[in-house]
DNA sequence: CTTTAATTAATAATAATTATCATTGGGAGG
DNA sequence: CCTCCCAATGATAATTATTATTAATTAAAG
């Protein structure tokens, strides 16, 4: 049994065909995929699949924590499902997403912000905005 | 003349009496309202005001950089006029957001990004998602 | 197998946002 | 001061993302 079909069933969420389509395809990508772009990725192997039940699905996979949704400010959520943490590089103009697994050593602030605001953090998530190299590249 | 009917003329945007509330409304306040509530908050006021007015406001504001526009997470976005780079502070409890202006340093990651991905930073933000002082004193 | 509760697909409904367009009014240039 | 032009506004329709409903299906426990 392969490790996506036992951490459903850790969660208490039974293993049908298109929950774990979904669940492993956001496994295999490093795009941060949206409701609509998994949607019309899965659809020519499950025909019959529906709209909403990617959007529940991403639901039910979040609330579990086995995914990740979050917003870049665009009109619809992303979603990933590698859950170490990470941060985004978002390009401003050719809008691509890229991954950055190097870790931040932030419990400096977090001790100030425990100190100074009695705020506990239990996570945290960071994104840059700037230019990628390839568009650079064709800027000069 | 005022700092903010300045800022609207230096970015070639009319001053107008809506334009100057919705951006004033933003300056004082230290909540990061959303158009929704931007529009509640003001409607008094401006009993003409059209929600369509609010949203094509905080847009131009946003393009001129007058505003900060963000998402996190929720349904609707929010905007706030406090142009300092600063970071937010949100509770999982009670879903208030509260603002971190300490500065926190980040030029040798900015360098990494750069070095290994050709990655150019020109801004960044930062969530700290946990518990606030108050709904931590609630919970014992 | 059989049962049952969870999942699914189809579709309707809702909420946030954007587009359209006729009207108004800010403010630059006379 | 006036006048005129075009950006801004308001009313409303349209669109887009997401959620709710419901009846049919199916995973998996016994």
């Amino acid at each position: 049994m392969n490790k996506l079909a036992e951490n459903l069933k850790a969660n208490k969420l039974k293993v049908t065909p298109q929950r774990l389509a979904i669940y492993s395809y956001l496994a295999n990508t490093n795009e941060h995929p949206t409701v609509e772009t998994i949607y019309n990725s899965l659809k020519d192997d499950y025909p019959a699949m529906s709209l909403a039940t990617v959007y529940k699905t991403v639901a039910s996979l979040r609330d579990s924590h086995l995914i990740k949704e979050f917003n870049l400010g665009e009109d619809s959520n992303r979603y990933d499902a590698h859950m170490e943490n990470h941060c985004h590089l978002l390009c401003t103009k050719c809008h691509r997403v890229f991954d950055y697994y190097g870790d931040i050593d932030l419990k400096h602030v977090m001790y100030e912000l425990k100190s100074t605001f009695g705020f506990d953090t239990e996570s945290f998530d960071m994104n840059f905005y700037g230019i990628c190299e390839e568009c650079s590249r064709e800027q000069s």
